[in-house]
RNA sequence: GGGCGAUUGGCGCAGCGGUAGCGCGCUUCCCUGACACGGAAGAGGUCACUGGUUCGAACCCAGUAUCGCCCACCA
């Protein structure tokens, strides 16, 4: 559909009642006959504005945020296609991952066990389960490929749930233009992705301590951390040293059998002679080195601490930088390994390990606090505290560190030249709000390593490589072997590499395939990729990327924004958005944030229902990008009342026949509405093209009541019964000014916008072009339109006092005005007479007040 | 410990150098020919605090407090 200016002559049908219900349903049907939001394909590079839409995780349910913030991007891509320009608006779903597999785990009441071989026609021991976690022991073990087949239907139907929640809020998506991320096209997008990593060395894989969640036995990443505070306590140990006793305090005593040394600050008095000597650890008799390293804390404890392999990312630090042994007791189920590891080598400290082992990091701890009083060793009391312990965001047990081979790709973690690059694109983003630029540059700036990539989990895009198993059995991990592109998708545990067979998978001489799966972040941060079809459709990729808006939450700027910067600096050398646009949190009315772990969260269906898109849209809209927003009902009644009172008064302007079809506004007020309009016009689309929403929808809001309130009626009379002049310069600007607010207001609340369109113009609204001051023709002075409404209000003000209807006569009366205003006044006085209902009025000099009246 | 943001009438917010604004709520009035899911009028604020800059500060600067978030620390 071609962008169309209204025609204010355009006969009028309005209905006999303005109403709200069922517009949802009337204009998305409208919309989706008429292919409103499709993206034209035949545009041009310098045409297309192109947004990076955020794709919503598919397990579960939208929340009222995902509501507020999507309402912010839908607003700027409905003004940008207004302005013209062919807008890429594409959906897409982020459906592999954990939340997807804890989900089908719940609602199916299955579990992934790798072992099992595939049944055909499986039928789930229950549909629909709870969301509460529900143990594994009630849960069914069943294969990889039945569960990832249960994981596929059940986001296929949460998917279509959440289409209809988005198209109910208007969200003016191209639906053609949809992606999942666990579809093939996606997992040969991202795997292609990761071999052009490998190939140039951006991704490796390295044997290293890795922080592991034991619950759901994978490692995750640094971007996934967050700090919960725990119980714990101090525990005073007692180490030997050559000149007696040395002690320790430690909240993790469990840890014992894996101190590889005790460490102080090199510029500790109390240490000194002790740096370069060794000492011998309680139960274990174990002789480690006492060392200085920096990082140790002279306040804290006793100011020398045990290293242990690994208790927390301190230990990693020391054991890396010092040299240490690893003498790592934890194993990947959290529990104690079953043999001790090597340093361990006297009998006692062998019949120790045995007593320990396989036993929980909890149980392990209880025992050894037991053996410990039983020898002495433990001094004091234990000093209960409470502190900080790292979690996987979506786990509830604290992480271990274990070591294990992972994969990663660079990211400026280890690489200064990566992180200056990356510094200096963050830099020429254009963040909305410009504060949150800081936020990615203090991300960047505070990373630790390379980016963690590999899962050990099920749901998610196979890392595409096979490693060679030399001849006495050997699997060679540092040279693997990657598919072809042509290839892609490929899952390394059942298809086979080229030139072997599947009788050489696990044999000598043959190859072993890569199980993990890659974070979801690593396929997320593809989504320029994949919704412009970098894969498959370089025409396409090549006119949208980079793309003009990238929309996101805050709390995801380390992970999504910063993930998909990275591969975009390391796939295409630049960045892959000219804007980002940060949304605020929603607090519940206690000002907490609302998310899903307080329970606190407000499901949208209901409130679309009881206060319509239009109003719940105009709550999302009056609130700024970036800024924390309550959630507000009242905000929505207020959005339905706007919505209704625009339809009331476009039913009502269009009430009135034009007289003259050459018509022209010549009156002085109906000139001078022109003029704040134009200002209003010129304003907000200014303010819309910083996207600053709030803005343009006030300044439209604030005019759109002064519209009503007081030129509305100062026009009744004329139009009613004015002479033929009078009514059509009246008429005339009713319609233009109509028609510019129709479309101020499209954005905003785009089903009312849509209804009025319809009553009286061609086609959609939302394909029509944004209104410019130029259509507005010649304007007038802004100034009588203030003048009216200060005089009008000093009117009213004498009637309200005397408790009188606003219809009261008044038979005669003097209004004061100031002298500036005087002349404007002079000009008004048949409109103020006809208005007040005032038989004689005369005009004076004053403070505004209405004097010396006589009602008749 | 570091960083970012917020602090304006009962509530939700705007204003960011020149006489305190909007909406909700509240009070009073009006069933006026678009709207009673309406309209009119009114009451209500020493703009968190302390200093400073300025002819002039809610607005600029310095500091303090409270709240929120991010990061670091987690012996």
């Amino acid at each position: 559909m071609s962008s169309v200016k209204p025609n204010p002559l355009n006969p009028a049908s309005t209905p006999e009642k303005a109403a709200l219900e069922g517009l949802e349903q009337k204009w998305n049907d409208f919309w989706n006959e008429n292919g409103i939001y499709r993206f034209d394909h035949q545009a041009s590079r310098e045409e297309i504005y192109s947004i990076d839409t955020p794709p919503p995780t598919a397990s579960g349910s939208l929340h009222v945020g995902h509501v507020f913030s999507y309402t912010h991007t839908d607003i700027i891509a409905r003004h940008r296609r207004m302005m013209g320009k062919k807008v890429f608006y594409p959906m897409g779903w982020d459906d592999n991952g954990l939340p997807t597999e804890r989900r089908v785990q719940n609602y199916y009441g299955v579990r992934c066990e790798p072992t099992l071989p595939y049944e055909n026609d499986f039928t789930p021991p229950i549909t629909g389960g709870s969301n509460k976690s529900s143990k594994p022991q009630d849960q069914q073990p069943i294969s990889r490929k039945n569960f990832i087949e249960l994981c596929e239907a059940l986001t296929e139907e949460d998917e279509q749930a959440f289409e209809n929640l988005w198209r109910n809020l208007g969200l003016s998506v191209d639906w053609k233009e949809s992606y999942r991320t666990i579809s093939d096209r996606a997992q040969a997008t991202s795997q292609l992705a990761f071999l052009k990593n490998l190939e140039r060395g951006e991704a490796y894989i390295s044997m290293a301590p890795t922080l592991w969640d034991v619950t759901f036995r994978t490692a995750v990443a640094q971007a996934e951390l967050e700090d919960r505070e725990q119980p714990s306590a101090y525990h005073q140990l007692a180490f030997y040293g050559p000149e007696g006793e040395i002690l320790i305090d430690t909240t993790r005593p469990e840890l014992l059998p894996a101190c590889v040394a005790l460490v102080a600050h090199p510029d500790d008095e109390r240490y000194q002679k002790l740096f370069g000597q060794t000492c011998k650890t309680p139960l274990f008799d174990v002789e480690v080195p006492i060392v200085a390293h920096p990082l140790a804390q002279p306040d804290k404890g006793t100011g020398i601490a045990m290293i242990c392999t690994f208790g927390d990312v301190n230990d990693v630090t020391w054991w890396r930088e010092l040299n240490l042994p690893n003498r790592a007791i934890l194993g990947f189920d959290g529990r104690v390994q079953s043999t001790p590891p090597a340093g361990l080598d006297n009998t006692k400290a062998k019949e120790l390990f045995a007593e320990l082992a396989g036993k929980t990091v909890f149980s392990a701890k209880q025992r050894i606090v037991e053996l410990l009083q039983e020898s002495g060793d433990l001094k004091g009391e234990i000093r209960p505290i409470t502190h900080q312990v790292k979690f996987f965001e979506k786990g509830d047990k604290p992480l271990e560190i274990v070591s294990t081979r992972q994969w990663y790709i660079r990211n400026g973690g280890r690489d200064e030249s990566i992180k200056e690059r990356l510094l200096e694109l963050g830099k020429q983003l254009d963040f909305h709000p410009d504060f949150m630029t800081v936020r990615l540059a203090d991300w960047i700036n505070g990373l630790n390593g390379d980016w963690l990539i590999s899962r050990q989990r099920f749901f998610g895009v196979p890392i595409p490589v096979w490693y060679p198993i030399n001849e006495s059995g050997e699997t060679d991990y540092e040279n693997p072997i990657a598919p072809d592109a042509s290839q892609l998708p490929v899952d390394p545990s059942s298809d086979c590499p080229t030139g072997y067979t599947e009788v050489q998978r696990g044999k000598p001489g043959g190859f072993e395939g890569e199980k993990d799966i890659m974070d979801t972040w690593a396929t997320s941060s593809l989504t320029p990729q994949l919704a412009a079809g970098w894969l498959d459709n370089p025409e396409l990729f090549e006119k949208i990327f980079p793309y003009d808006l990238r929309p996101q939450g805050q709390d995801i700027i380390r992970t999504w924004l910063f993930s998909t910067l990275v591969r975009s600096e390391l796939e295409h050398g630049q960045l892959p958005w000219k804007n980002a646009a940060i949304s605020g949190w929603i607090l519940d009315p206690d000002r907490k944030k609302m998310s899903k772990s307080k329970g606190n969260v407000v499901v949208p269906d209901q409130l679309l229902k009881d206060h319509g898109s239009d109003g719940v849209r105009y709550w999302a809209a009056s609130a700024r990008l970036g800024t924390d927003t309550a959630f507000d009902e009242g905000q929505m009644k207020i959005g339905r009342r706007l919505a209704l009172k625009l339809l009331n008064a476009g039913k009502f302007a269009l009430g009135f026949e034009l007289p003259n079809k050459d018509a022209s506004p010549t009156n002085e007020i109906d000139k001078g509405l022109l003029a704040t309009l134009a200002e209003v016009v010129e304003k907000s689309t200014e303010a819309l093209e910083r996207y600053d929403h709030t803005r343009a929808l006030e300044l439209t809001e604030s005019f759109f009541w002064t519209f009503t309130d007081d030129y509305l009626e100062s026009v009744k009379d004329r139009a009613y019964a004015g002479d033929d002049d009078a009514k059509s310069s009246a008429v005339i600007t009713l319609r233009i000014t109509l028609a510019t607010l129709n479309r101020l207001f499209a954005p905003f609340i785009p089903f009312a916008a849509e209804e009025m369109w319809s009553w009286w113009q061609q086609g959609s609204v939302h394909a029509s072009s944004w209104p410019t001051v130029s259509e507005l023709g010649e304007t007038g002075d802004s100034h009588y339109l203030e003048v009216l409404s200060k005089s009008l209000a000093v009117i009213r003000r004498t009637k309200s006092d005397q408790k009188l209807s606003m219809k009261a006569e008044i038979s005669s009366a003097k209004l004061l005005v100031p002298d500036s205003d005087k002349d404007y006044a002079e000009k008004l006085i048949s409109d103020l007479k006809l208005v007040g209902r005032i038989e004689e009025l005369e005009i004076a000099e004053g403070d505004y007040e209405l004097h010396s009246v006589i009602f008749s």
